[in-house]
DNA sequence: TCTGGGGTCCTAGGACCC
DNA sequence: TCTGGGGTCCTAGGACCC
């Protein structure tokens, strides 16, 4: 049996705020930006909380909910910043850490009892370094698997440590909405409830046969799940980091849908910029360009080109990105969102002719100049030219 | 309610190859 | 000639997570 911690930062982007304004400090709180604009909260703190507003939800909502919330904009590198000291905390505190998103991170400690003590006043100790290093909060879970020890420390929210012996896994988890499992959305939750499935031990108590005929693969899963079983079975709760992403894409929602086709390319153009300018940081090339685009009507397509070689060339990831729009869209649909997405990644780049290598190795180093000019100079000083044809607004 | 942006993983069908 | 079976690659869409 092993020994699984899962750490998850309470409220997160709103306790990073509150850090840089202490004034927010007990405030409702809505991190996800201003409640005119399209988009939904990202974070909401608990005063916010206590009148229905919850992330995910319509900013416009919200408001409706609570119009005295203060409404922030979300400041990704303030949050990757607290994200990384939350890391170097944990990094001290065991060898064996995984960050699972921004916010949350699993820490394998079987066989720290000499180190920490046992696994309660271990995550004590580590509940304590974290508030003083970082001074913000975290919850904890502690158990033998990750499933078990990522719903305990939902259950333990807010700030709290909750442990899980071993053998208790299984009577820990029956109570509990199947919804509460990890990886059971709003859909699974509504076909689960159509067999009259609503709770953990309702699962568990199934034939796995009989999940596995109603759901495949997937029921068989949720039948290891109910029980507390990671996914993967065993060996899934080994920890282990992938490194690199595998994918990389930008996306954006215009403020009004638009038909101009200048306006929309050169949008498309700067989110090639900003791909191809993470592919470079990450040493990544990209084989598969995709292109999304949303209409009005919210009808969401995707439409993808793999390419002969692997690339990390803005010109050539928005030359293909251009050439998918301009092939699927009509003039009639006003668009309303437009992203690229780049995956299929390669260690190298693909194999040129002995022209197209020179030409390439140029745009290279034309291109890591612009990206050190942008480390000086912001964003907007370096852009494709089209990126520049931007009609100005009328 | 009028629905973001960044990801991961899975499924399913068709092309193509042996 | 009237129809296989496995494997891989590619595309499109969707569920889900934070």
């Amino acid at each position: 049996m092993r020994t699984i911690f899962h750490i998850d930062m309470d409220a997160f982007f709103v306790s990073v705020e509150e850090l840089y304004d202490p004034s927010l400090k007990g405030k409702p709180v809505v991190v996800g930006g201003r409640p005119d604009q399209r988009g939904v909260v990202s974070a909401a703190s608990y005063a916010a909380r206590k009148f229905g507003v919850h992330s995910a939800m319509p900013l416009r909502t919200a408001y409706k909910l609570c119009p005295q919330a203060i409404f922030i904009d979300v400041h990704r590198t303030r949050y990757s910043e607290y994200s990384a000291r939350v890391r170097e905390v944990l990094d001290r505190f065991s060898p064996i850490v995984e960050m699972a998103s921004i916010d949350e991170a699993y820490l394998d400690l079987t066989g720290s009892s000499r180190l920490h003590g046992p696994p309660f006043a271990a995550a004590h100790k580590l509940h304590q370094m974290m508030k003083q290093e970082t001074r913000l909060n975290c919850s904890i879970g502690v158990s033998g698997s990750r499933l078990v020890s990522k719903v305990a420390s939902d259950q333990a929210k807010p700030n709290g440590i909750l442990w899980i012996a071993p053998g208790q896994e299984a009577a820990f988890l029956a109570p509990l909405d199947v919804r509460k499992i990890p990886g059971v959305g709003k859909v699974s939750e509504q076909q689960l409830h159509s067999f009259g499935i609503r709770k953990v031990g309702d699962l568990a108590r199934l034939d796995e046969k009989f999940l596995e005929q109603k759901f495949g693969k997937w029921g068989l899963a949720l039948a290891g799940k109910s029980h507390g079983f990671d996914a993967g079975g065993w060996f899934d709760t080994f920890l282990g980091v992938s490194e690199q992403p595998k994918s990389i894409s930008h996306e954006h929602t215009f403020d009004e849908d638009t038909r101009e086709k200048d306006l929309i390319e050169s949008v498309l153009a700067h989110m090639c910029e900003k791909v191809g300018r993470r592919l470079r940081e990450h040493g990544l090339h990209a084989r598969t360009v995709q292109l999304k685009l949303r209409t009005s009507d919210f009808a969401t397509i995707t439409r993808a080109y793999t390419l002969d070689g692997a690339t990390q060339l803005d010109t050539v990831i928005f030359e293909t990105a251009r050439a998918l729009f301009r092939a699927n869209w009509k003039r009639t649909a006003a668009i309303r969102l437009i992203g690229v997405h780049t995956s299929g990644f390669d260690a190298n780049e693909g194999q040129l002719s002995l022209l197209d290598g020179e030409k390439n190795e140029r745009w290279q180093k034309a291109l890591s100049a612009a990206d050190k000019l942008r480390d000086k100079y912001g964003e907007a000083s370096v852009s494709l030219a089209v990126g520049m044809q931007r009609k100005p607004p009328r």
